[in-house]
DNA sequence: GCAGATGCGCAAGTAATACTATTATATTTG
DNA sequence: CAAATATAATAGTATTACTTGCGCATCTGC
């Protein structure tokens, strides 16, 4: 199985980075530990400094490929929405039922996650947890307008637009399919984040899995209630 | 009218700040100015150097109100929770059906913002601005546990459980009220946000009106759904 | 009307952050 | 084997996020 998906590799908008991390054995170690040390700091405590302590390398040589910790955060999340891509489309192959096909969907987005052993140098599940408590801040910021021109967001675009097309399939003129999905995401981040930290503000309870029926339920009453 | 109402003040949890801004008028010079500065720069733009500046007074003084700036924008968005809880108990006010109270809670929460005349020195509509661009950061933090115990976030809360009554009140066994009110509150946020910075997340266009009827085409459809 | 507390301004200082630059050395490539 | 490239080591700068201490003005209670 290993060796089939180790040809593979994730590519991103390369405008993210001054160098690839992918093509060289010091670029995975960053990654790799900045995965690390993100999920362990925040990306407030995270520095380059502090990362090139962990890696034993001087802050300058991580400067050669990320210009600053922001775009090395845009990069990871870039990555998981890639990621996240390719398990949709692998999840939903040779499913004809478009029900099926969009319940198979949100099952994706808003499901748990779990070890990819096809990508050696990145634990998805602390990238997971990256991206729910990080992912946020990579468009919140004063910056999201030039950076969507260089098409940074592209890989998350995509991400949406796959589902949409099926919602499209289910029933043509519902008239917010963007908007659904972007808060079928974006909400089942917030309410697992929610679910652990601030409780009061959800229903779901910790051991997850009630995540996934909230949005089910929000989507498939959406489309069909506006049907008619 | 005014006059009614500038016996009122807003009381946010004191442990935000070290010395209550509400009682001098340097203070509410701080408020004023932070809410314009922060709208124009951005939370990680904004120094207390800047601030101190746009006031005339040294930034040791603006410590004495605030621990940081972290502090400081949770005082403006709490701020904001609470004055929106007493717009939205102004709004439902002798409105006797809940079917109304409901519709009538949802404009509240994902309407647009205008300038509230009761509280001259704080601009609602940059605030409401902050809020969109910002609020998220307050809890995506590390320190959330433990700002959480000192009761930081209470005023959400508050907020979320008035709109949480209604909907037990139309429709007593349904599971997620929480969730779903939590979701419309943070949703019309980023739809907003998405209308003007990522278009093609949403299907949003940037003059509103949508936002209100997505969302409470939501709230309806899955109480009323879920009730047979 | 004065003692004491409080609030603010002023000046200076510190540690950490977010970079940038320079040079030397090792490795790869042509 | 020469040239290009990548990294290490070291140092340096501007800014940020604070902290400290002192002096002056004002307000407060007696």
């Amino acid at each position: 199985m290993r060796s089939l998906f180790s040809q593979f590799s994730i590519k991103v908008n390369d405008k993210i980075y001054l160098k690839n991390p992918d093509e060289s054995e010091l670029g995975k170690r960053i990654i790799e530990s900045s995965i690390i040390l993100i999920d362990e700091l925040g990306i407030e405590q995270f520095t380059f400094r502090k990362l090139g302590q962990r890696i034993g390398s001087p802050e300058s040589t991580i400067y050669r490929y990320f210009e600053n910790k922001h775009k090395l955060l845009v990069y990871l999340i870039s990555w998981y929405w890639c990621w996240l891509e390719y398990r949709l489309v692998f999840s939903l192959a040779n499913i004809e039922s478009p029900t099926e096909r969009l319940e198979r969907a949100i099952d994706v987005l808003t499901g748990d996650i779990e070890q990819d052993d096809a990508f050696e140098h990145i634990d998805e599940v602390k990238l997971n947890r990256i991206v729910i408590s990080e992912s946020a801040k990579v468009y919140l910021t004063k910056a999201v307008d030039d950076e969507n021109k260089l098409g940074l967001f592209g890989v998350y675009k995509n991400l949406v637009d796959r589902v949409v097309v099926i919602i499209r399939e289910l029933h043509p003129e519902f008239q917010h399919p963007h908007s659904l999905i972007s808060t079928v995401i974006e909400g089942a981040h917030q309410q697992k984040y929610f679910a652990q930290h601030l409780p009061s503000l959800t229903d779901i309870t910790e051991d997850g899995g009630t995540v996934q029926d909230f949005f089910k339920q929000m989507v498939f009453c959406m489309i069909v209630r506006s049907k008619r």
